[in-house]
DNA sequence: AATAAAGTCTATTACAATACTAGACTTTCA
DNA sequence: TGAAAGTCTAGTATTGTAATAGACTTTATT
């Protein structure tokens, strides 16, 4: 049940992308070498993160002096399920379960294994949280905490 | 998010070790040849995942002709997260929200850090589930599916 | 046109974890 | 006493993770 730092780090820079654009509605762009300053991330590894994300569809990006990387669709529209599941793989803690990559276990029968029923009780739960959060959620979240706190 | 084969195997057997101590309450014992028959599993290797699991105390077993392992408690008093936690490690998608293992991720202010928030869902989603599930749920579970499926 | 700043792409590598396999040893029962 | 069972330690092949390296392409600026 483990966050690649993969995972963790595209996570990381796509809440990046999405914080700025929470009060603008203009897509904002950032530097991979800002974002990997900020978040304490190797700015190569860090490339290949992004690069995976941008084919998957979910950023976009502008070369040369001045580029950057963007959010392709907005902050409401993307999802951290979305993107978990570019960088990690599928949700589903165990093949047999997984909607994305289903494979049999090596179960007698599928239909009755218990230990199936309860992990897909878990990937459900799972799923339900990642699909229904947002990077706007996410940052919206972060601003209300931070307002609790005291302003900062 | 992902449950290892060890994993899946240990709580496959933990499971069979309930199934039949489901109607007679004593505890019933069962050899690693057989259990690893049924499920299709490598002997030796479940070998080594059954001695984890008795020397976290979760299972006894009994040495020479004739021996084999039996639950160390009832089935009501063993959940799918102990066994789990076990063999598998923390349930935690990320250390920073880990009961278990805590560790500080990379992020600047981990008390407004949006990620770990959300991951904190899950990791709670996860741990609602494995630790409210005993072994005696899931053969009851799979009885009654078994049931619905006609009698089998 | 030249240069530098930015993203793109592919390969390689170091390390650790996973999923086993092997074999010698100990305990127990018949 | 011998076979059947669990115990324990070590080794190994494969894969996955987390990077690192470097050459290439595009673009803005001067």
């Amino acid at each position: 049940m483990r966050l690649s730092k993969r995972g963790e780090y595209g996570l990381r820079a796509m809440i990046a992308l999405a914080e700025p654009a929470e009060k603008s509605s203009a897509p904002q762009m950032m530097q991979i070498k800002d974002i990997a300053a900020r978040e304490q991330i190797s700015a190569k590894f860090l490339e290949q993160i992004l690069l995976a994300l941008k084919n998957a569809g979910m950023l976009h990006s502008k070369m040369g002096v001045g580029g950057g990387y963007y959010l392709a669709r907005s902050a409401k529209e993307i999802t951290l399920g979305q993107i978990f599941r570019v960088l990690d793989g599928p949700v589903a803690p165990i093949k047999c379960v997984s909607h994305m990559a289903y494979e049999p276990c090596g179960c007698p029968d599928e239909e009755t294994c218990g230990l199936r029923l309860t992990m897909n009780d878990v990937r459900n739960a799972i799923a339900d949280i990642l699909d229904n959060t947002s990077l706007s959620d996410v940052t919206k979240r972060q601003h209300a905490v931070r307002k609790k706190l005291g302003i900062k």
